[in-house]
Formats: C-alpha cells, sequence, structure tokens
DNA sequence: CTGAAAGCGCTTACAG
DNA sequence: CTGAAAGCGCTTACAG
C-alpha cells in the first residue's frame, strides 16, 4: 500500500496525500478527513525511507557509547554499570516522544565509521555521543554535517578551544570536581590523612576532574599526595582490582581509599575482603556514581550520587530540541552531584 | 557526495558503481579497483535510504522488548536486571556483525503499533521479540510480512497452533521447566516441606513453565500445594516486597520460598530482613535467573542460572542467518539452565 | 562487460 | 485549494 493507492481511493492525488499527511495548513477539513478515514481503513504507514529520501526525518535518534577500554573486544561496555541506565533512560524517553533509538558501540576504529555512517546515510535525525577520549576529530566531523549532537561527559573547554561551538550542539555533564571535593573533605573530616586513589581513564572528562579535584583538595588541605597510593584503575573493574592487590601486598595502606567510580570501589572492596582488609574498620572507602549495586552490597557504600537519568533524559530533549530548531544552537547544562553517606567510611582507628 | 559523482570521477556509469558496492561478479579488476579508489578517496558513503528503498537491506536489526506490566508508565521495562544485558548482548553482537539495532520497547498498545511499522517501513532487516503476553496477534503480523522475526521466551506449542511456523521464524528459549525442579527437589531434599512461591507473570512463557514446574514437582513428591504460600509476584520488585509482607503479616510462613526470578527474591529478602525474619536460618528463598546481583549480596543467593547472554547472542546470530535465506525456516533452541548453590538455603530448623 | 532507463515511495516547488 | 512533474539516491532488469 502506497500513499498512491490511497490516492486513488480517496479520490485525490499523491500530493494531496502527502499534504494531509505532513498536516500542512492548506487542505480543505473535507479532504483531509476523507483521506485520513482511506488511510485509517487501510492501516497505511508512509515508507520512512521515502520520506528521508524525499528531506523529512527520521524520526529515529542514534546513541553512541564510546568504550573506555583501549584494547577491542575485550570487556564489552556495558558491562561498566554507568551505561546500562543511560541506555534505558535514553530509549524510554525517546520511544515516549515517538522515536526510535539506533545504536552502535564503540570499540574499535572501525566502529567510528559505523558512528559517521549513521550520520552521513542521515539515517538518525540526531545523536548523543557518550564518552569522551580521543573522539574530538569526529566530533567535528559531526559537527560539519550541521547534525544535531549532544554530548555527554564532555570537556566544554576543549571544544570551545575548537571553535565547534557555532552549530547544532550540546553538552551536558555533571559537576564531577564539586563532588569529588565533598567526597575528599569528608574523608578528611572524618581525620583521615592518608587517602588513596583509584583513578578513572583520563581520556575521559569525568575521569580527569574526578583525579583534579581529589589532586587540588589534598593540596588545599595541606596534605602531600600519597604516590604510592596513586592506582591506575581505568574505569574498569578488572584492572582496580589487580592494583587494589598490588597495593595490599606491597605492605602499607592508607586509611581511606576514593574510588572514581563504583564498580572500582566494589572490585576494591572484593580484594581486600579477600586479603582479610575489613571495610570500613581498617579502611575507609568512597565511590563515585551511586549505581543501584552501592546500597545493597555490605557495606552499604558510601558515594557521589550522579543524576544519570536525569543526564540521560535531558540529552533526549536536547537532541530532539535541536532537530526541531533551524538555528545553530550551542548550549551546556551541569548536573550537581552530592555525596550519599552510608557505611563504608569511618574515622581511622590508631 | 551521490554514487553519480564517483561515476564520473571514475569515468564510468551509475551502474557500474553500484555493481562494485555490491560486490556483483561480473567487474573487471580494473575497473573495480578504480572505482574502490575514487570512493575511498571521497570518503563516499552510499545513502543506507536511497539502498533500502531500491530493495537492498538495511543493515539494521529491531530489538523490542515488551513490558511485563499491564500498567503503561509505570516501571520501566529495563529496571527489570533480566532485560539489560540482552540489549548489552544484543548490540554487541551485532554490531560486532557491522548491523545497527534499533531499540523499542512496548508499554502500551500505541507502542505496538511502533513495532509493527519498523518492520512495515522495512527500518529493519528483522527483529527480536522479547517476551510474550498478549503478543501473539501482533507475532502474526510480522509473520504475515515474512520478515524474519526471532522470539525469545515464547511458548513454542502456541506458534504451532497458530501455524505460524511456516515463515522465517525462530524461537529462543531456556529450560525453564527443568531448572524449576532441580531448585524445588533441592530444597526436598534438604527436608522442607512447605515450600511457597513467588509467581512471575502468568502471561508470560517462562512465568507460565516456572509455575507449573513448582506445581508438578510438589505433587510428584506427594506434597501438597501450599495456598497461602503461593504469592501473586509478577516478575516485579514492587508486587513481589508487597506481597512477602502480607505474607509476613499474616503470621505463618513456609520454610522456604522459590522466587520466579531473582528480583523478587531481593524484594522478599528485604522485606524478611526489614521484619527480623533470617535468611537461610529461618526460611530459605532461592531465585531464578542468577543475575550479577545474586552473587554478590549477603546472603549470597542460590539460584538458578539462566544463560541470557548465549541466548540473546544466539537471538541475533539467527535473526541474521533468517536474513540470509531465501526460504521460510523454523527452528527452535531451548537453552540450559543449571542450579548454582550458594548461601541462602539450608535445611529447615525444627 | 557496461550504460540508459525505469523504478523504489515519498515530498515539494510550480503552475493554475 | 490541488495536480503534474521533478527530484531524493540508489538498484536492476534490459539491451547491446
Amino acid at each position: 500500500m502506497r500513499s498512491e493507492d490511497i490516492a486513488k481511493l480517496a479520490g485525490v492525488s499523491r500530493s494531496t496525500v502527502s499534504r494531509v499527511i505532513n498536516n500542512y495548513p492548506n487542505v480543505p477539513e473535507a479532504t483531509r478527513a476523507k483521506v485520513l478515514r482511506v488511510i485509517e481503513q487501510h492501516h497505511y504507514e508512509p515508507n520512512s525511507f521515502a520520506r528521508a529520501l524525499a528531506g523529512k526525518r527520521t524520526d529515529t535518534i542514534g546513541l553512541f557509547a564510546i568504550s573506555m577500554t583501549e584494547k577491542e573486544d575485550t570487556s564489552r561496555i556495558y558491562q561498566n554499570s554507568y551505561f546500562a541506565p543511560i541506555v534505558d533512560m535514553v530509549v524510554d524517553t525517546a520511544n515516549a516522544r515517538g522515536f526510535y533509538v539506533l545504536i552502535h558501540t564503540v570499540y574499535s576504529p572501525g566502529d567510528f565509521q559505523k558512528v559517521k555512517q549513521a550520520f552521513q546515510q542521515k539515517r538518525i535525525d540526531g545523536g548523543i555521543l557518550v564518552g569522551t577520549q580521543k573522539d574530538i576529530e569526529l566530533v567535528r566531523e559531526m559537527v560539519d554535517q550541521e547534525a544535531p549532537l549532544v554530548l555527554v561527559d564532555y570537556d566544554i573547554a576543549e571544544i570551545m578551544a575548537e571553535r565547534l561551538n557555532k552549530n547544532h550542539l550540546a553538552v551536558i555533564n555533571s559537576n564531577d570536581y564539586e563532588g569529588t571535593v565533598q567526597a575528599i573533605e569528608y574523608l578528611i573530616e572524618l581525620g583521615h590523612r592518608e587517602i588513596g586513589i583509584l583513578k578513572g581513564s583520563m581520556n575521559t572528562f569525568s575521569g580527569r576532574e574526578r583525579y583534579l579535584a581529589y589532586e587540588h583538595t589534598l593540596q588545599k588541605h595541606n596534605l602531600p599526595l600519597p604516590e604510592a597510593f596513586v592506582l591506575e584503575g581505568e574505569f574498569l573493574k578488572e584492572s582496580a582490582y589487580r592494583e587494589t592487590r598490588k597495593l595490599i601486598e606491597q605492605g602499607t595502606l592508607p586509611t581511606a581509599l576514593f574510588c572514581a567510580n563504583d564498580d572500582m570501589a566494589f572490585a576494591a572492596m572484593e580484594a581486600f575482603s579477600e586479603s582479610g582488609v575489613r571495610v570500613p574498620e581498617q579502611l575507609s572507602v568512597i565511590g563515585f556514581d551511586d549505581v543501584q549495586l552501592a546500597s545493597r552490597i555490605t557495606p552499604k557504600l558510601t558515594t557521589v550520587r550522579l543524576p544519570v537519568d536525569e543526564m540521560a533524559k535531558a540529552a533526549v530533549l536536547k537532541v530532539l530540541e535541536l532537530c526541531e530548531t533551524e538555528q545553530p544552537t550551542f548550549s551546556t547544562v551541569s548536573f550537581p552531584t552530592r555525596l550519599v553517606i552510608r557505611d563504608s567510611c569511618q574515622p581511622p582507628t590508631e
């Protein structure tokens, strides 16, 4: 069933059918009604590709997550508890507004290609890009195509420096810096002086922010940076676990450990528990993100809450908005984070 | 940049460009090389919609999950720990094979419409449908369009009865019945005689299977069905929590509770813990699915492992296979489940 | 082996 | 207000 068929049945031309479908004003009510009736009777659905080819929207947005890890093919991206809720929320929000979502994750350069294609081939009206790494080049290419694009967890300064800010672009992130300051100062207030860190991926905006805030807060309170307690966790459970084991074997421990995300905090706690290091009695652990599991393990994890759901939702609303607007816009939203105190921290025992 | 441009630059016709792109045999190596060079130089990407319109594939598969709950808009589907890993695996597997995945979840009849459209409008080459409820009608419509379709967690008997089995169709599920029998017999061996159940949604194939197996196994061992301990949990945390509270308030408890999925087991454990009922000392709890959390809470949950990852992967491979094949096929795979014994069960105390 | 032409199903100036 | 026609960017018989 094509628009031609509808046209015949309704006794009008394809042009008119099209006008009705697209809700153009210059169609008399009677004609519109007649056409609509035929459309409904036959459950007619205009072919989306034909529409897209002729210049209409595809009613699809893209969601592209860039893997944290450098190695291809290893740990899948969603294993990271951070992405699952994003996917959830994005799909839900977009669906509720009549949009499909097209998903592709990026591990390898080949995958990058796929993301670009999704834009170039106009498979989507706009896209959301999560994760930052070395993809600024990709972002530029996207932006050059004037495709509506929302970046999540992206360094605004970098965007500005690249002068990408005069297009259909928006960036959404969270106050990771402030959240980390809160976490570290909480530990300091508890009396900790030797605070280690399990770092996130420094390829990532949030990874860098969380590390810098850690460093600066120690400085501000005249605490030395404990080199031996600065571990490279890369946001991944495996590395975090490995690094924590190394730390334990090496002998001396800090009295508290700030983990740049909850996944790493869980891994660290596992390692500690296996070695008989009791949390929080012997060592306090604090996380970041407040994923579901955080409040369900023992001890319940003290962590910094990141409003992922709101961020994801905002990202979708933003792309849709950008799809509507003619003029180039650039906007920025930063969501607040806050410390959630549970059971995994206590004053250091002397 | 369109195929026309490439043609000019390469000094051939669009036909030839198309033949090269589609890897047709009747193109001399020299010509092919020449065209390919131009394509690469200009990063040319054929417009996917135009290709699709002209009858080619879209290189996209659909993933449609049908919400367990009847009410619209309430708990989002992915909150169910069962779906997140499916989405993961499907996206990963499809991406690795060069396919995009288009996602839409179904809460309301309107959403069903969207799923149908995705097929009708040929947005996708094939689709995966998860969850069963009252969507047999939808399945029939899909099948009538001869679209490759893979059903996950679907009653084969129902398909056969509907005579849908002569098309590009496959169904993938798991031996929920056998898994449940194992679980219940394990409890019986431990000495339990009063075994309650938190039922899953009876709209669901797995929900029905798990319930039936429970009932049959009790019968087989000459145990009466303890009506008071048969709770309607619908696979959802909230209902499970509510029902468990009711059970507790009502006074008498079974000595063991079989929960048709882990999510409900967690909710029940929470309710018990709040009321001071100790698991497993006073009451054994057993789950189903073996989601991530199962091995991380205290006590670690004894549960039946469902190979979701393998199932999801198989589903993708199957759709892709169906997309390749000309002739109608119908096939069926059932994945094994197995009991994973951890800490949440023990013999009843007298 | 290869090009001209028709067709896929829509939209949108254009003319009336 | 409305239809005929061109165009979106590809593929594929068809003819040579």
